[in-house]
DNA sequence: ACGGTCTTTGTAACCGGTTACATGACGTAC
DNA sequence: GTACGTCATGTAACCGGTTACAAAGACCGT
């Protein structure tokens, strides 16, 4: 027996669908009646189908999440956000990955037409404008971590220059003067920004700052150092893009006998948990919160508020063991 | 201007509605109209509403995932496991998180009625029998991590007891004779299955387990291993019900000057990424593969397959330092 | 020239809800 | 007794697609 509809309802209460309807949305109803349709609705098991309702309503109570193929950590601390302020909205998450070309994510955004109220995207390898115009018109969104352009949706992101700021600053702070910064792929905003911020930081404070490359994993880091090492090139810290590469780059390290953080202080970016357990330096980015509060603007925007504008998200600078005390 | 349908579209390109419908789907029309009938959406910026659509085709290329709070890492491994299936598929995941009562849990699988195609549920504080009666009838699901009590839904677990089985013989191997379990929460199931399985593999080896009782964090397991300490308790091996608590009864140990592994044998469940970091004895369960699986049995259900089948996902036992060599 | 087949297109019903408007019953004021 | 307002309910249109069925035209063989 297939599902029950309103009009199976109707037809077992003795009513029309439309009695059947204010009924059970708590329209005006005399209270027989409504007694009479509750008690068919049970007896049927009947569950108003939400594609039906959102058609005749135009609004679905879903919003659309566009993420790329992120990191673990990243992802889910990120969608536990989001997940997290939406139930307490009574929305539901519609998750869409994006993966690859510009075409393909423009496939994605248009598969969620007709099926959210609103949109958060994050696109870390398209240019603003492309998203902006394979944002479906009509349809609020904000975007994270990409610079809003546009002006026609908002956009949220992490902000960076402030992270990796404090990072230098606090490495002059403890006396270091020559900083290698392991920069994230180059397709990535996110390390795009880290790496200036690092290199314009100690441009100002009057110290260097070299950069060398890596891909946000372990071994790039360690591979990195290693070959800076090998190569005779001399530093006293290290900033990694992110904690992973800055573990690998404290294994290279001690691998070529030299003390962190004496000889050189090593610091990351995310403070993932294992960057507690090592005692590593790094910049708590609270995700979750990110997460939340892009939640947050969208249904305000949803909620008829001016979209446009640009929010960014401070993260925190941890001290620990591996940038502790100071070089005299 | 609102967004265009699909009648803009039919009077733009001076053709019936059904031709558009036909044109964009591929269907038999004539090679002049077709073009025709493409312009004129691309003029307008035609996008197809996939609420409407999936209201009359009643299919909606959508999967419902309901899951519990979880913990970072297994959220995330096990919805990027679902999203890649899902992804490769063509299908999009809509969330929805599963907080506290019953009542509300039964709300949230209502919620998802005329949504999705399918569902995939994680209840794991929720009784199967609870589960099956709020599965909206004839839309085909997959339970995963509990046990298939209805054969309506298939269902898909984790084989606490064959990963739990093998620590246990793991440490008897090494000649461990008294091993203390630290549980996870009582509600929790595949806590209670992993305390099972340690129990009753240690009473066919012949060998001692005590269980004591512990909340799945790091800080749960650090102050049962100091309580134990404390009263004086002698044991040659702990195995957590997870890393993060062997992880704290390492910490509880150390502070006690006990060595590892020469004292007492540590081995957790999960194998987080510290784990490896640590040199942590665990049990590696594939929490991506496992969210795969559940999806790709989901599929195979809802394309007809007789559904009521119950798979076990198979761990894996990895030896790291915290049980290395042997007590003669 | 005519009937039959095939192809292309249009008309309208349908998916399962919501809701504007119409209807009928009832109570009340005049 | 009539006019009117109020309330509960029914009828039918609508949301934006898909598709069964019908109709119209093109092409064929005889």
């Amino acid at each position: 027996m297939p599902d029950a509809t309103i009009r199976d309802v109707a037809r077992r209460a003795e009513v029309s669908v439309a009695t059947v309807s204010r009924a059970l949305n708590g329209l005006a109803v005399r209270e027989a009646t409504k007694a009479r349709v509750r008690e068919a609705a049970r007896e049927l098991g009947y569950v108003p189908h939400a594609g039906a309702r959102s058609l005749s309503l135009a609004r679905t109570n879903a919003i659309g999440v566009v993420l790329p193929d992120l990191h673990g950590e990243f992802f889910s601390e990120f969608v536990r956000g989001m997940d997290r302020e939406a139930s307490r909205r009574g929305y539901l998450l519609l998750l869409s990955n994006l993966h690859a070309g510009s075409e393909q994510a423009a496939q994605a955004l248009k598969a969620m037409r007709g099926r959210v109220d609103g949109l958060i995207v994050m696109a870390p390898h398209l240019s603003p404008e492309g998203v902006a115009a394979a944002l479906p018109s009509g349809l609020p969104s904000v975007l994270v971590n990409t610079r809003d352009s546009s002006g026609d949706a908002s956009a949220i992101h992490l902000d960076n220059a402030a992270g990796a700021g404090a990072v230098v600053e606090h490495l002059a702070a403890i006396g270091r003067k020559r900083i290698v910064h392991i920069a994230g792929p180059a397709e990535n905003i996110d390390a795009r920004e880290r790496a200036d911020a690092c290199v314009s930081a100690a441009r100002a404070l009057g110290i260097e700052c070299e950069v060398v490359s890596g891909d946000f994993e372990e071994e790039s880091g360690e591979a990195a150092i290693a070959a800076l090492l090998n190569a005779g090139h001399e530093f006293d810290a290290i900033f990694a893009a992110n904690d992973n590469m800055a573990i690998g780059a404290i294994q290279a390290l001690r691998a070529a006998g030299r003390q962190v953080p004496q000889d050189v202080a090593v610091a990351g970016f995310d403070d993932i948990p294992l960057a507690r357990h090592l005692g590593l330096t790094t910049v708590r980015v609270r995700i979750a919160e990110l997460g939340e509060r892009a939640l947050a603007t969208l249904i305000a925007n949803m909620e008829g508020a001016q979209s446009g504008g640009d929010e960014s998200h401070a993260p925190e600078l941890v001290v620990r063991a591996t940038t502790a005390g100071s070089v005299e």
